[in-house]
DNA sequence: GTGGTCTAGACCACA
DNA sequence: GTGGTCTAGACCACT
């Protein structure tokens, strides 16, 4: 299980873990079933306290990635294509438009933009 | 001039004002030395605290987009392709890699999320 | 905005709080757009810490009975019928059979309860 | 004896035990004197560990369910129709109460709801 | 040992 | 003022 907080990220620290987690759940490093590191152990490891890694695996509990149980470690939950309804989807497209438009303002090329989402979404599956 | 709040949004209300100038400045809607409407003006057609507009005004200010003179209206700045560094490439990339993996664990396919990808791309410029 | 902790209730206050939200909601008292008590304020009414305040809207949010916006109080948010899934028709039944089991074995009897059942069913709407 | 464990319900295993245990006498297939499996045997065929399987089993004799020995089995003890004090028909209420909230805040309708209710009724005895 | 709840207090970001 | 994040430490319920 390898996870960093990076302190130049100026996301949230359970954000960062979150898309970490998230991320190698979409790429297949994460199976179903695997088990993560208690929240005392993994806040050990990464110098923070206890309760954020707890919020961190509350959220993907809500998101549906991983499942916890009272005196059990989360584990994986098994994937369930849950269908994405238009509200997710609008949402998707909201952050995407934003992203364009920032890149674009600070000159960055739509080729380089291209390229940078293409090897995105190459890295996934 | 036109802005809109969306509650269903749940970004800012900041950063929906910054994220629609931003991007009817990059796709050319919004040319270089038009004037933006008072603070007052626009948090009251808005509905929201003038605080507020003020706050999303000094943001944009910050990423070059407007000018701010005390008593003028704020105008859209000459657009200046400044270089994009690598902290800046980073930032996007990162962004990006949330949104794609986010896009594929809720079920989207890659062809839709390249569809929504190039549809954002085509909008500017 | 009436609430209450009952000391005598086993469930966690989180739970009391939401449970007797979501009542106010589901019988029309609470409505649409009705803002709620800020987090601090609702914590010192009811002699509570802030943060279990928050853990109750942030599940409350989860369940789409809420909207939360950073600097906004809570609204209660226009009521969407999200279509009842599979799982939580289960959910709802599996909950249901013990809580009949439960009275049976008590020795309550099926009018008895079927008398509770129809009460609690006609309070709502 | 059939019993299993839902990895998909939420509630705690000890719960899951004894809510079956629970049912299976209310409804008549299991008997008083009727014989449980070991504790050792049904946490071996539950793939579950022993003190969980311990624990339901105190929470049954609690309840008067079944009757514990040392160095016997448990069995299913003689129903003895407990009357319900005013404290246990709060329990049912406030538990029902929740549920039909619930049921109702999703968009299930009346008769469905009524429905279940009727099913896990004529179940019982 | 593991997650769940609650308290307490600090500081930040937004309106 | 209002919600959001983080830390700290206590105690409880479940495995």
């Amino acid at each position: 299980m390898l996870l960093y907080i990076d302190e130049n990220d100026n996301r949230p620290i359970y954000q960062q873990i979150t898309g970490q987690i998230k991320e190698q759940v979409s790429c297949g490093i994460l199976q179903p079933g695997t088990e993560l590191p208690s929240v005392r152990d993994l806040a050990e490891s990464l110098g923070i306290n206890m309760h954020t890694v707890r919020s961190a695996y509350l959220r993907l509990q809500d998101d549906g990635i991983i499942k916890l149980r009272l005196g059990r470690r989360a584990v994986i939950a098994r994937r369930q294509l849950r269908l994405h309804n238009a509200s997710m989807e609008d949402n998707i497209e909201v952050r995407l438009k934003e992203i364009v438009t920032d890149a674009l303002l600070i000159g960055m090329s739509s080729e380089e933009l291209r390229r940078i989402f293409k090897k995105q979404l190459e890295r996934n599956k």
